[in-house]
DNA sequence: GGCTTTTCTTGATTTAAATCAATGAAAAGG
DNA sequence: CCTTTTCATTGATTTAAATCAAGAAAAGCC
């Protein structure tokens, strides 16, 4: 089915698949839609599924005292969920919700552990998306400990000008741990000197 | 040999070998012995090899206009280097050094491309390493957004309690994001409140 | 042991960002 | 369409941390 090209598209590019491979591998998959502002997961349950985004975007963040701390967009094509709480069946310390109507391709988290059994590229599939995703946090974390917040924000623009046009600015504010007014002040800043 | 023992041991508590398959995956391992303070890599250069600590400590980090800014610390048991560069062989974009004497476990670029092949145990192997460096990583970046500096700090004392023994101070403060006279306070604080 | 270097602490001052407060603009929803 | 939220901007003030500066303590080395 055309439901799941676009995840398979993705998946062919880290790992190559024959076409009984796919089939395999979909009959692991649901469709889930969201309409937006929903919760796909809270605080305190236990993540039972990984989300690949076909269509929309979510975001993942953690609230402390009141104050909610945004981690990571996702926009079609990438995945969310909470890791920890998916692998280990503990309760998630993440919130993610749907900021656009969405639809989500999920992996179970039973499914997840038997298509590692019985299907090395699935193993190698997610070793590649784990992989990458370690790589650019560890990239967002070191410019957070060290760039100046107008090049950070820059970085994130040239990174995610898509994102910049869908989300609104005071999520990206939460994202880059700055207030929405100071990422004003930084935007105005920006323009004036260029 | 009783050299590779630790390595193994960690391994095995990750995906039980067999004496074989030991045998074969140490065969693609070497052994390098580095003095306090020595560099393993340098920025721009490419990470050749994958280093898992036997013994000593070294340190991560990026140094922008002057100032370093401390990535990660490796005591025994944990692994260093530089994942993008060592994968995509482009150069690195952090230094890696000794703190103590050293006494590193190294796996070639060449030896874990082959391993991948021929043995799924280290494909498992490595995923599960990378996978828990990610989790890890994705709570220290969540911390740092969200918890004030005396937690962190606190946060920072509870996880590595050897790392606080070992390491300079500064290197700590610069770990966390702060400068040495700010840790400092942060303590004096703390230990004042106690 | 004494000398040097590194590390840590403390104080005074500056600076960047948060907070508080208000207004205007845009979007959402009936 | 109008009303209500949500969102973005701007200004004034406060606050937390950086910076600047100096001295004390500890560690490393001939």
């Amino acid at each position: 089915m055309a439901l799941y090209d676009f995840y398979f598209q993705q998946f062919n590019e880290k790992v190559p698949l024959t076409n009984e491979e796919q089939e395999q591998i979909q009959s692991y998959l649901t469709l889930n839609k969201i309409r937006k502002k929903q919760s796909f997961l809270q605080e305190g349950e236990v993540c039972k599924s990984y989300a690949f985004v076909n269509k929309g975007s979510l975001r993942k963040y953690s609230i402390e005292n009141g104050n909610e701390h945004i981690i990571q967009f996702a926009i079609e094509g990438w995945t969310v969920g909470d890791l920890l709480s998916f692998l280990s069946e503990e309760p998630a310390t993440y919130h993610i919700d749907t900021l656009e109507d969405s639809e989500l391709v999920l992996m179970s988290k039973a499914a997840h552990d038997e298509l590692l059994n019985i299907q090395p590229k699935y193993e190698t599939y997610f070793r590649l998306l784990i992989t990458g995703a370690y790589i650019a946090l560890q990239r967002r974390h070191s410019f957070s400990l060290s760039l100046p917040v107008e090049q950070r924000y820059m970085d994130f623009v040239e990174k995610y000008p898509e994102i910049v046009q869908r989300v609104p600015q005071h999520m990206i504010a939460s994202y880059l741990g700055l207030t929405p007014e100071t990422l004003s002040r930084v935007r105005k800043k920006l323009t004036k000197h260029k």
